[in-house]
DNA sequence: CGTCTAAATAGATGCCTATCGAAATGCAAG
DNA sequence: CTTGCATTTCGATAGGCATCTATTTAGACG
């Protein structure tokens, strides 16, 4: 998934493959047409060929000894839209394995809490899970907390209380900073 | 427009920018803790924060010597979109510069042709640029034609003619191919 | 002003990859 | 089978860029 990203965006990020893509959406295009147009020599072209290839992006007809390579614009944007929706998804969840599968029980695919477990381990868990919304060494106020919690469940105030409970927050007067991930263990039972 | 596409893919081209975009999507992080997080040097990912911070996807807040940054998800959507756009977009219209304003005036942003223009010499410019759609070298049926040139007018059996008739399109049996375009200026009226 | 910390800049190093020439493959035609 | 052409594969080179160390800038605090 990740890697599709990162593949994709390489590919994109050179200037021959890009007018590479501009020819071959107008139509069907030899290599040396490519060679002869872009002033490359022809191994060049088959090696920009060959990562478009990669990503499936071309459809190839051979003719003879000629392949003509034309530019497969469903792939493309099919690619371009799933690319840009992971690129500028909301809050990603997080890339641990383990407890990734819990949290798809309690969490939506667009990040809503659908549900505070009663667990106390499952709680645990969804709250480190959110605790990724909150810097260290910053400071922040009861409202901010509020607004960046209500983003994923409405009742923020017993999200709020619960963090603390389990010293991912720490709180004097009314200010609130993130703890070290080394306190998170020791929590006192709320 | 188009040095800002190579840009944009040039920046997105690389896992560490890609994993702090991605922390940066969460809430504010100083440079310190994205080092620590990425298990990288800061000056590294002080080079990093530059190259996002000037396709203007960040924004920073300083407190005291720390710098805040946050991703601007406005900002990365905005330019996504654009981007995506001019990547996916039907067949562009060409590079000139010249050809380009009279263009505008018969071709739709779709590439649809919206009349035929009755002056010889403007309906020259829109026959050159609806030969983009063909490849030299290749071999195309009638009905190839028709439906390439579909795709921009409903009237394609005209449009066939008028590239003949320009020497754009050569004719033979049932054949149709491009002819080369030091050819097109010695046509004869149709 | 001197010191401490956070970040930015400068300069050096090493890896990745776009590009090329040379050689190999594949296909068509005599 | 041999010849010829289009393309791919191979190996080498060079330029770009991510990363590092060392140094400099800038703010906070006494």
């Amino acid at each position: 998934m990740s890697e599709t990203l990162l593949a994709f965006f390489k590919a994109m990020a050179d200037e021959s493959r890009l007018r590479i893509i501009g020819l071959l959406a107008q139509g069907e295009r030899s290599v040396q047409e490519l060679a002869r147009a872009l002033d490359l020599k022809e191994p060049t072209v088959s090696h920009h060929l060959a990562i478009l290839r990669g990503l499936g992006l071309l459809t190839v007809r051979a003719e003879g000894t000629t392949r003509w390579h034309v530019l497969d614009h469903a792939a493309l944007e099919g690619l371009s839209k799933r690319v840009l929706q992971s690129a500028t998804a909301p809050p990603p969840r997080g890339a641990d394995v383990a407890e990734d599968k819990l949290l798809q029980g309690f969490v939506d695919r667009d990040g809503t809490l659908k549900q505070i477990p009663a667990s106390r381990k499952k709680r645990a868990a969804v709250l480190r899970w959110l605790m990724r919304a909150f810097a260290s060494g910053r400071r922040y106020s009861e409202s901010e907390i509020n607004t960046l919690l209500q983003e994923h469940h409405w009742d923020s105030a017993t999200l709020r209380r619960e963090l603390v409970g389990h010293n991912m927050l720490a709180r004097k007067d009314r200010v609130y900073w993130r703890l070290p991930e080394t306190d998170w263990k020791s929590g006192s039972a709320p």
